[in-house]
RNA sequence: GGCCCGGUGGUCAAGAGGCCUAAGACACCGCCCUUUCACGGCGGUAACACGGGUUCGAAUCCCGUCCGGGUCA
């Protein structure tokens, strides 16, 4: 029997993986991560989790990967803000947690494949390994898993994929879970209060600063509260009364200042997009058309991308895009098919 | 100090005796959405500087106090 080492965070979707492993006969080892030491509920995750391995009478353990979760996520999640950038912290926990380090822990423990909780699917096509979005594609996840190598493809599992979120909840109702009303995960994993700017200064020696609102022409407009609590697009939470809605047009972590001004300013046609990784090729070599993703919630729009080095693609769009950010990913599509993705790092108007 | 303006919610700002148990915009707060940050949707809190008058009735008129700004020796 097949044995899979499943990540179980305590909530339900991973819970209902389990039971969806199980039935598909593999032996499932349940296994939650210990990420960090800011949970609000430490001890509930990890009990929840025992608890549903329990009542299906399959393995569970932990393990401790702080120290790699602040090396690989938090780290760079501070850095990127301090940088004037806007971090996808999910972004680098899959790449070097779930996706990475989970996958040695796995065969450590003598299991040849992993699992995860994801809306999303995998299929294999003449020896390639292709990414899909999930059936309900009002719950795909596939946004968060475009930089998946054909090596962590080959080994992983997501038994949700064909799933909905209604199917899964009734499952682990079903099932009698102790999880099954949890509500879903939100905010940042190791940010539960949601106040990140206090995680940075907490963090790290970065003390954020006041600095100038200005406008477009860079007239003062007032005081923000520091840059790190704003991101290109942002309407809220600026507290500033212009009379009209303002939007964080672009921010400079050198000037510590911030340009606020009319939506119209975000739109932009060309964004830059770095440290690429594609799903069903190894490399781009000539232009393409896809559809792009510049947010995870955003809706696919049609683009072309052109490669410009190994590394990186130029994306041109059809129609002008709001709100592109440094540090946020873009990630491309055919259909259902995701081909790949990466950092943005520059826009152009 | 004299004279002149002006003081409405967090901000800007309607209002010029009954239609005001005070508009609107922006901000703010809450909920929803959401494995990032955001966007978005829905809802909500909140004011007539103070004290006297006049009047059937005052945010609106009068007087005084306090506080801003201007101006004059």
């Amino acid at each position: 029997m097949e044995k899979v080492m499943l990540g179980m965070s305590g909530g339900v979707d991973s819970s209902v993986a389990a039971l969806v492993l199980k039935e598909q006969g593999y032996e499932v080892l349940g296994a939650t991560l210990k990420l960090h030491p800011f949970s609000a509920e430490p001890e509930r995750d990890i009990n929840d989790a025992k608890a549903v391995c329990e009542r299906m009478e399959i393995e569970h353990k932990a393990f401790d990967l702080s120290e790699q979760f602040k090396k690989y996520v938090t780290d760079n999640f501070i850095n990127e803000y301090i940088s004037g950038g806007t971090p996808n912290p999910c972004i680098e926990c899959n790449k070097y947690i779930k996706f990475g380090e989970m996958l040695n822990i796995a065969a450590d423990n003598g299991c040849e494949k992993i699992a995860t909780g994801h809306y999303a699917r995998i299929v294999e096509e003449n020896g390639r390994f292709l990414l899909y979005k999930a059936k309900d594609t009002s719950k795909d996840q596939s946004y968060v898993l475009y930089m998946l190598t054909q090596n962590a493809l080959s080994k992983t599992l997501f038994p949700l994929g064909e799933l909905t979120k209604e199917q899964a909840r009734q499952m682990a109702e079903e099932n009698g879970f102790v999880n099954a009303n949890k509500k879903d995960s939100q905010d940042i994993c190791f940010v539960p209060d949601g106040d990140y700017a206090s995680f940075i200064e907490n963090n790290s020696s970065f003390k954020s600063e006041k600095g100038r609102y200005i406008d477009i022409a860079g007239n003062y407009l007032g005081e923000h509260r520091g840059i790190i609590n704003y991101t290109i697009g942002q309407r809220k939470g600026l507290g500033i009364a212009l009379g009209k809605h303002a939007f964080v047009i672009s921010k400079d972590a050198k000037s510590n200042e911030v340009t606020l001004g009319d939506e119209e300013f975000l739109f932009y046609d060309k964004v830059i997009v770095d440290d690429v990784n594609f799903i069903p090729f190894d490399k781009l070599e000539k232009e393409m058309r896809v559809l792009a993703k510049l947010r995870y919630r955003q809706k696919e729009q049609p683009a072309t991308i052109k490669p410009l080095s190994e590394k990186r693609v130029l994306v041109e769009f059809d129609e002008p895009q709001r709100a592109p950010s440094k540090g946020q990913s873009a990630v491309f599509y055919v259909g259902d098919m995701v081909i790949g993705g990466g950092k943005i790092s520059w826009g152009e108007k």
